[in-house]
This record gives structure tokens, sequence and C-alpha cells, in this order.
DNA sequence: CGTCATCTGCGAATGATTCGCAACGTAGCA
DNA sequence: TGCTACGTTGCGAATCATTCGCAGATGACG
């Protein structure tokens, strides 16, 4: 049976070879960009990404991750999302979740996609609005914050 | 009586008596952006705003527009979207309603916020977070675009 | 009408992302 | 194995959106 790392392995392999497929070069920078995503296992900033790529290959631009992140979106293997004003995280296309993004403090919280399947159904049976699954994120306040918020007082 | 255009009049003036209630100051500028929040009934990047705003007080600069949009949003008189990697785009915050934002062609779906019921529950008793009742949008594709997308090709 | 804090206009600063270009490295072939 | 062709890279400048600092203007209130 297999191993549970080599799922990442296997998952590595895929994407140089659906690279391969697209006449795309398995290049030095990309392939380490892939395993830093990877390996992250969340989600990343490009700059995040370019710190762990350059950690092993140092000469690696910012630019060039970049543009891999671009070309690696265009595929399908990674998801953009964005959240409040900063700078666009990435991650692997498979560890799809939803968010709960905390206004107060900022944590993010993963939540399995599951959660917003009653939300998807209805929006699609009664609206034909088809919920984007890249995109599911919604912005409160998070258990600490919320409790500090219950204080009483003014 | 009451004519369509007065229910803006009276939303204008909630928003000025909200503003005036919170100690800040009704200003030309911020009157005009708030006129413009109304008028355009959907989601306008700070720029398009400022345009509107331009043209009746052509002095007002795009850095008032982006502080006062900062303000309203947390007021919560106003939400901020963004779309794909362009500008923030910003839209009056509806009371108590979801919001379905289709990414395609940008309509926005009012819908019941029992439809977010579910979600917000098992937000809470799972993971003890509060949805902020005034975020409730998803973004996706409506109906007539989702049809389109279904167009067989290559 | 005067006082004072809030706002504004303006341009520079910042932060994120993209572009142009010449050198470089990978892939395919003889 | 060596050559050729073309995708890629490194680098810094350019771009785009948004924020900041400041001094003067303006609105709220007595």
């Amino acid at each position: 049976m297999r191993a549970g790392q080599n799922v990442s392995a296997e998952r590595l392999e895929d994407v140089l070879a659906l690279l391969h497929a697209q006449g795309d070069r398995v290049t030095t920078p990309r392939r380490l960009l892939i395993e830093s995503l990877i390996e992250a296992g969340g989600h990343r900033t490009a700059e995040e990404l370019a710190a762990e790529v350059q950690s092993r290959a140092p000469d690696v631009h910012l630019s060039t991750i970049y543009r891999n992140l671009e070309e690696l979106e265009r595929l399908g293997v990674i998801e953009q999302v964005r959240f409040g004003g900063g700078a666009a995280t990435y991650h692997l296309a498979a560890a799809r979740h939803g968010h709960l993004v905390c206004s107060e403090c900022g944590v993010t919280i993963e939540v399995p996609d599951e959660l917003f399947r009653p939300l998807e159904r209805t929006a699609k049976t009664r609206y034909g609005f088809t919920i984007d699954p890249h995109h599911l994120a919604m912005r409160g306040r998070c258990v600490a914050c919320s409790a500090s918020e219950h204080s009483p007082g003014g």
C-alpha cells in the first residue's frame, strides 16, 4: 500500500509530468517551487515561497516565483486566494477547503469544504448560482475575539 | 408619498446620521462619495468612484476617496470585494442579506440570510467562529454565465 | 463669529506584481 | 556525446493600487 509521504512524491512527479506534457520545461526553480507548495500544506504568499525556494537555490528571483505561480495556476495545479488587503496567497488545488477569517485578529481557520455544501446546494437549486469552490471564505470573529467582544461595557 | 428615489434619499440621510453619531464630520467629498455609492447600485473601484465624485467636485483627491472608503467600511456602511488581481471594489452593505456575486458578469443576487444559517451555525458550534452578518457574500457564476460556461468546446 | 479638531489636497512612499532583455539551461536529435 | 532551438531565468525598472505625512481648509458647536 502507499505510505502517506509517497502521496507527495507522486504528486510532485504528477505535476512535473503535467508540465512536460504542456511542453514546459522542468527547471530547478520550478521544481523547488512545486516542492515548497507541497510541503507548505497551507497558503503561502509569493514572498514566503520565494524564501523557501531561495533557501535551497539562493539565486532564484521573486519574479521567477511569480511567473511560475501564474503558470501553475493556469494549469490548475494551484489556486490563488486573496485575503484582506495584503499579498495574494497560493495553495495546492487539492487542498480545497473553506476559510473563516477573523476580522479582528486576522487568524484564518481552515475548515472542510463540506461546511459550505448546504449553502452551495441551495444557491444552485434555488438561484441557479454556482458558488466558486475556490473562494469559500467568510469573515467574522474567531472564538477568542468573540469572547472579548462579549465583555460588558460601554 | 414616498417615491422610489426617496429610499435612496433616506439611505443617504441614514448614513450621514451614522457619521454624525460617530463624531465624524459631514464634508462635501464624503457626502458625494456616499451618493455615488448609492447611485452606483453595484460594485465600483476606488478610481471609478473618484471619477464620479470628481465630476461634481473636481478637487477631490483619490486618497480622500480611499480614506473615506476605509471609514465607511469600518462603519459597516459598505463592503469591499476583491475580484481577480485588480483593484478592490466597493458596494453598499445590505443589512442582513446574503450576496451571491457573479464573477463573470458582476450581477449580485440578494438572498435571505437563512441560506447562510447552517454555515453560520456550524462555524459557531464547531469552531466558535461568529460569521460577520455584514459579509455574507459568496462568489461564483450566475445561472446565465453558468450556462454559457457549459457550452462545449476544445 | 471664533476656536479647535477633523478632513482634505497633494505628492511622495510603499508594497505587490509585471515587464523587457540578454544570458542560460533543458529537451530533442544526429 | 555534442549541437541547436526555444522556453526560462535573473535582474532591475516600470506599473498599479493603496497608504502616509503635512500644512492649510473646513465643519461642528458654543
